[in-house]
DNA sequence: TTGAAAGCGCTAACAA
DNA sequence: TTGTTAGCGCTTTCAA
């Protein structure tokens, strides 16, 4: 029944036993024996037996000879958040689908964790790096540089590699005006009741802000200085800058625009410390998508990411060794409050039918 | 400025700098050189020279040789829930504690492709498995066990290796008690008003069964039949599940338990398409935590599994090699609604302050 | 159409 | 206290 521990068979074995060269086994099973014009009689007798041996290739002593290991990295800074989740899914998909192992990691938005990080895959002689969301995209470029890696930037641009973003100016214009317009048809508005909060001095922010403030001003016709609250990508800070917003205004502002689904968790620490009245007619936009904040109990307006045009247009990036430091863009989607967008999970079969009941 | 692409350092790079052998270099910068007698002169001279040369340690070439990787494998279903997602975080955290890359892969609960993706996994020679809620964890067992790869199962129990698990039964009882207490302070309950979705035929979902109906048994002093769907781990089928209920009784359950956040998922595709009558005064639970499920416009009582817990408990059976086929029950946390309680994010520090206004 | 042989970077006896 | 040597399993010339 339980099969027995058994080392796993070489290309030695498959060779004595197959009266074939090592070498000729070698070519046999990675796919080269054509071209190494082997015959169809000896490829096919090889792999049968190689079959009936469960041959596997040691990818250790492969990746040792060719230098060319078969792992593809992914650094997030965090998993534990749809966007990023979504990301190793994807990411995962894909690398497979082209014969990859994938690897991924977490930097913690640490700049020397996340070098280490890439050292340890670097150490692992991964064969490319995509680096999403670093917090030093040029120190991490700096490390694959050196051990020449090729890598990409997603959703995070650096100077220094090809990056494949969202286009944060246009999503955000896009969330900014479907609040600003959800919000007036309760009532009209003044620039003062919207908002933006969290994000930090970095690329994506920035364009988010520009995008934020672009609408604002066509709306209502003047630029406004004041509504804004870099709060970084913590949750807590986030909860603070609410909880000092509504210390100052009784109140949370009538529309506002958060900058991911992180800082959204910090609206959900202040909301678990008041009651609905400080947030009764509230509109909200994130920068992010997460089924469950689209059906909170006020609207809520998200954007979605392409995660997959972008990954897929990373691994086109790196396939042609693009040289420049080129940024891509990738358009987001606008997501309507009480929307849940299908995921990567329904695409699974799932063996279990509807309505047979266990118990 | 930039680094030019320069080949990585080896032993022997080290040897000739150094003036020391090959074995010398490799017996002090693996640490084994105590116990090989070599001087501490020796070692420190190696030691900065390899700092000088940027040195780190084919882990390849380590791995054919030694044998072992530093490699530890997780098996996940999927990465994009809340509950698998901070599997992966924890995961990587622990791991990396203990000196080993991890590798995070889903089996997309497929048992063939489990069985390919551990197949892979044991092509890089990982050291370890940790078996997250797999479909089939027997099949995957078996690959494991021929290959001799050490293995535990995560959340979801199989015969035959260790298994840490949730409380299943216990978590059920408290979640169940939870949302029956809150349900009866709206007016009084009968069996029918209190009901069960989601899950399958699997070790998890049959403990949180019983727990279920112990708990109505207790309360309602009768045995009750008709209270459950099986949906299996899917949105789409849990949605139906929930439109064919409101179909026949023109509303929901009063009070229902969900059995996990991706069936969960279904529940907000029914609130999609309908408005807040058909749940206007429902109470839910949901066995698995997401903060912005504990948000939703109806009371949302959720089951926060112990992941950090499970982990140790498991990389702890991985080390004094229990034989037997043991499984250590984890006790997770009853969580009230609107609980935004904090995770692995909360303990990243983030470079930048409150209040700096960018724009 | 195939085989022999060298070597990827490292570890671990065994010798010295 | 250190060096020599023989591989780990595979790929890849080069020669036959």
């Amino acid at each position: 029944m339980t099969e027995k521990e058994q080392k796993k068979a070489t290309i030695y074995d498959l060779s004595v036993a197959s009266g074939a060269s090592a070498s000729t086994v070698s070519a046999v099973l990675n796919g080269t024996w054509r071209k190494r014009r082997i015959s169809e009689e000896t490829a096919d007798r090889i792999i049968s037996l190689a079959k009936e041996h469960r041959y596997t290739a040691n990818r250790q002593a492969r990746a040792l000879r060719s230098s060319r290991s078969g792992l593809a990295g992914l650094l997030l800074p965090v998993y534990d958040t749809r966007f990023f989740s979504s990301m190793a899914q994807t990411f995962e998909a894909q690398a497979r689908k082209r014969g990859l192992l994938p690897i991924v990691v977490s930097g913690r938005r640490d700049p020397e964790e996340e070098r280490r990080t890439v050292e340890s895959l670097i150490a692992y002689s991964i064969d490319s790096l995509f680096i999403a969301g670093a917090t030093d995209p040029d120190g991490v470029h700096r490390v694959c540089a050196r051990a020449g890696v090729p890598h990409v930037n997603i959703d995070l641009p650096g100077d220094k590699a090809c990056s494949v973003i969202s286009d944060n100016r246009q999503g955000a214009k896009a969330l900014t005006s479907a609040i600003i317009r959800h919000a007036q048809q309760q009532g009209p508005l003044v620039p003062g009741d919207v908002y933006m909060f969290g994000g930090r001095n970095d690329h994506a922010s920035r364009e988010r802000i520009v995008g934020f403030h672009a609408v604002k001003e066509e709306v209502f016709g003047v630029p406004d200085g004041d509504d804004f609250e870099s709060t970084g990508y913590s949750p807590g800070m986030t909860a603070l800058a609410f909880e000092r917003f509504h210390e100052r205004h009784g109140r949370l502002p009538r529309c506002f625009f958060i900058n991911s689904s992180i800082n959204f968790e910090g609206l959900l620490r202040f909301m678990g410390k008041h009651d609905g009245e400080a947030f009764d007619d509230i509109v909200v936009g994130c920068f992010d998508y997460d089924p469950f904040g689209s059906f909170l109990p006020f609207p809520v307006y998200m954007i979605r990411p392409n995660i997959s045009e972008m990954l897929e247009k990373g691994f086109d990036l790196l396939d042609v060794a693009e040289d420049a430091s080129q940024i891509v863009l990738v358009e987001p989607q606008l997501v309507p409050p009480r929307t849940a967008l299908e995921g990567p999970l329904d695409a699974l079969r799932d063996p279990s039918p509807l309505g047979v009941t266990l118990a």
